[in-house]
DNA sequence: TATACATCCTGTAGTTACTACAGGATCAAG
DNA sequence: CTTGATCCTGTAGTAACTACAGGATGTATA
């Protein structure tokens, strides 16, 4: 049993980040010394190790929670992981699809920029009725 | 002269929207008729499409206040403006590669999900040590 | 004129997922 | 016994809105 700063080392979530699980339900509450310090497992640094992966991977807070969850059922649901990891691949692409649209724009309006004109093309584009 | 929630229609921002560019002074404060209720010029209109183009590009608020400044000015600065904007389409180009290795991540993660054995692999990988 | 409904006002709280304190207790090492 | 690290609780801040609550006013219809 380890103490909370270990914990963070060892699975790479910050120690505010760990007490903030914690609050919201989403680890559950570890045991406690006589010294009301907060004392980890192996499984709950598992958890946290878990979880990192998810958020690195840009799963939500609460789909992290639901994938944890299932890995922790007896016969883990690998139907409703992937359901999860599908929904968060259309995100993904849809938000992908949105930044080419926003490059695409970005370049059009600057395109014209820097011409030598005294008025910036630009800032017209962006001021036209 | 017109009412806020014409001022809504027209420039496509909503009233609370409005009253909070104006609170946080990305907007000068409006007329107010005897009522105490606040009336918009057609400059003001300009003022909230102008922003609305910028947020919809995906600036943030402050380059997009920095982007109205600079279109209000007398000779507009173009250098400057020009440089908010490639600050912007690097942070674009950033995020899009960002999410770029996200999905070859999550393609990684459920290619083998599925495949009939008890246990999900997906779910393992996130597990794994 | 009465009434209903739309629109406006101010001010506050909620959203996501943390992060950063403040103010204090406890621990380990020299 | 002091110093510095670590821990505790609780609160507030971040970005850019959005959603009320509770109340005042305006407008159109019967």
């Amino acid at each position: 049993m380890i103490a909370i700063g270990e914990a963070s080392r060892q699975s790479g979530v910050g120690i505010e980040t760990i007490r903030f699980y914690e609050r919201e339900g989403v680890v559950p509450k570890p045991d406690r010394a006589a010294n009301n310090r907060r004392l980890y497992s192996s499984v709950d640094v598992g958890r946290l190790r878990f979880l990192k992966r998810c958020r690195d991977l840009g799963f939500s807070l609460p789909e992290a929670k639901v994938l944890l969850e299932l890995s922790e059922q007896q016969h883990s649901d690998c139907q409703s992981a992937k359901r999860v990891a599908e929904i968060h691949r259309a995100s993904v692409r849809q938000k992908m699809a949105e930044l080419r649209r926003l490059e695409a724009a970005l370049n059009e309006l600057t395109k014209n920029c820097s011409n030598g004109s005294l008025e910036c093309t630009m800032l017209e584009k962006l001021r036209e009725s």
